[in-house]
DNA sequence: AAAATTCCGTGGTTTTAACCACGAAACAAA
DNA sequence: TTTGTTTCGTGGTTAAAACCACGGAATTTT
């Protein structure tokens, strides 16, 4: 269990705290096959998830019954949080392994309300969930405000912008990818990209980019 | 102070306790004049604020210089949370009274950390915040979906969607604010409505809409 | 009621991005 | 090395949305 000191969630608490506290969570552990579903949609989250191994997806079933990936969970990342602190009585998405996996759940209750013996751990648990939620918050909001630019090409200046001019930029993702986080087309963004070069913007070579 | 009662972040603390628990979070409450700046980008969030009367601005600063409007904010409404919680070092934004204005602000860290005297709401308080930010967390996450449809009926039918089909939606909205939250442009929204009424897939008058 | 102002729909034009198809490069596997 | 597979750039086409301009409806102000 040495992730669960690096896991966002517990910073801050002590190696030594760690395995009392999970037991005074309830914290469940699970190895659970591909496919198995760990959220469905349409139940109550009360559990929060770390993942410990493995991949997790979360999905989204639209009104008519395609399916979208909101997103994939790695190893340390925790997922039905932010469900699980509004309160939402029924899960808009499903968690399910993608593979094999190894998940830990928490019961949300017990984060939140300290229990009777009123272990010290309680405050600084909620402090770091409002943190990673806060986090998430902002970093919502960052992109909401790129995604919603009038062009690729202000899309692309405004993401490149945000790591700073001048220097080397390695982007985290492939074409296709990075495509989709400022959600324009694939061939758009590299008819686009290959654009600014000509006219000066900036220089890249694969996920390489200078911003002039 | 009829107002704070009402206000998410205070739920559930009972009227005869607010005014303690004001005293003993260091609420500090300021009239200010329009045009007044009660958060300053690049500036270390360290206050909760509370919108009592008159209207507030979020604006950014472009990193070009032009300004733009990040939300208006009415009385009840509270600011600055979610960067204090992240605990963010310089503030992306600028918070500035539009109006002259009434205003509450709390340190967070007073929030955060229950006082010496361990009053019995700072639980309370930091739940309360807690499912704040995580149901802004799900709005945005919403609106983020909503917003990266690839075309203008989709994002329509997925707006609308959302409360529900048959009935009468007042949509709270008038078409310019309906056009940037869909992030379209305004008369291509009403293009796209007028083709769709023809279509039969919704009717509406003004900002009432019913989806067939 | 008249005047002024805001809001909305609509036609027409232009610009842009989506879409499609394909080939070369990069990379991985055999 | 050959083969297969994924990734990326690019030209050409099409579809869609942005943009512009305007007029009428609705609303507010005087």
């Amino acid at each position: 269990m040495r992730l669960l000191g690096a896991i966002g969630l517990f910073k801050g608490i002590k190696e030594d705290e760690l395995s009392a506290m999970l037991k005074c969570l309830g914290a469940e552990f699970a190895n659970v096959k591909r496919n198995t579903v760990l959220l469905l949609a349409g139940h109550r989250p009360q559990r929060v998830g770390v993942v410990l191994s493995g991949q997790l997806h979360i999905i989204k079933e639209d009104y008519d019954g395609n399916r979208t990936l909101v997103a994939a969970l790695e190893p340390g990342e925790i997922f039905a949080e932010a469900l699980c602190c509004a309160g939402v009585e029924h899960s808009p998405v499903t968690v399910v392994a993608e593979t094999d996996a190894k998940v830990m759940q928490i019961q949300f209750e017990r984060i939140l309300h300290t229990c009777p013996s009123a272990c010290g751990f309680h405050t600084k648990l909620i402090e770091n969930m409002l943190g990673l939620i806060a986090r998430k918050n902002l970093l919502l909001q960052s992109r909401m405000e790129m995604v919603t630019l009038h062009s690729v090409r202000e899309k692309v200046l405004r993401y490149l912008g945000s790591f700073g001019k001048g220097k080397t930029i390695v982007v985290p993702f492939n074409r296709e990818q990075m495509a989709d986080y400022l959600s324009v087309e694939r061939s758009a963004l590299s008819h686009e990209l290959a654009k600014m070069k000509r006219d000066g913007l900036i220089e890249y070579r694969k996920n390489e980019f200078i911003l002039r």
